[in-house]
DNA sequence: GTATTTGCAAAAAGTTTGCAGGGAA
DNA sequence: TTCCCTGCAAACTTTTTGCAAATAC
């Protein structure tokens, strides 16, 4: 399902700056502020407003359009996220952001702290940090 | 070793805002932001700036006594953090956090991104979300 | 046509910086 | 005594809110 389905099947618009937005993300590569989307749209001439651009994030985040990539030395970014996969690896170096797949392991980690812990674990937030392939040949 | 004789070592002073600090976080149980800290602190008779509580929690979790939760929902908190462990799982209710280790199920996971990608990977943030014994026979 | 969505302005919230005085070692 | 650290004030950045106009469907 596209994410244009997503949208108008929760009672949502297809609209510009979503559309725009959606765009940007999915062409990045790497996980970008509110600021860094508003001033990438802006240099493109699509003239938005910061505040749609941090109403539409939030609403894509909520579907799970796209996902918060958390990096200690710099501010929550966004990413585009495929269904099903939300975890990501980032280049500490070019920040560039990679989706992996990590269900089983994790599945079995999170049984053991359950059982450790007594919690009921509902949900998770996995990154992992390093250099990619290519920063590592610099 | 003492949270006390790591700030030495390392050349920084054992002061009464990073004592007040350190005290509170101890207790707590729960991730705090730095206005709850100052809030708190002020609270209990303790006249200290907001900024040095800035300036402490950079300190303090530079030197890994202190670690960041993450949380949707709310702004990242800091809690105590002892030394080798560095995951969190936290209550979606009362937002209670316990520590947990996962050194084990997480190399392995890590070993197969890197094998996948050809990341050299270097860090990772992991974060359990739960429902904690307490709030689950409410 | 109608309800959602946008843009603007303004305010609120959160964080950082510079500098003089105070405190730990 | 020495240098690190704190507190204050102010600046700055980021995020949220309210409301009229625009637009998707």
């Amino acid at each position: 399902m596209s994410w244009q389905e997503i949208l108008s099947i929760n009672g949502y618009r297809v609209t510009q700056p979503r559309v725009r937005i959606m765009e940007l993300l999915s062409g990045a590569g790497l996980p970008l502020t509110p600021q860094q989307i508003h001033a990438q749209l802006l240099a493109q001439g699509c003239d938005l407003g910061l505040v749609s651009v941090y109403r539409t994030l939030d609403l894509l985040a909520q579907l799970e359009l796209v996902a918060i990539v958390y990096d200690p030395e710099r501010n929550p970014g966004y990413v585009i996220s495929s269904a099903g996969h939300h975890h990501h690896i980032v280049c500490q170096q070019c920040h560039q952001a990679l989706e992996f797949s990590g269900s089983d392991d994790i599945d079995e980690l999170i049984q053991r702290v359950e059982a450790e812990t007594a919690f009921q674990v509902r949900d998770h937030l996995l990154q992992l940090y390093g250099i990619c392939p290519g920063c590592q040949s610099k």
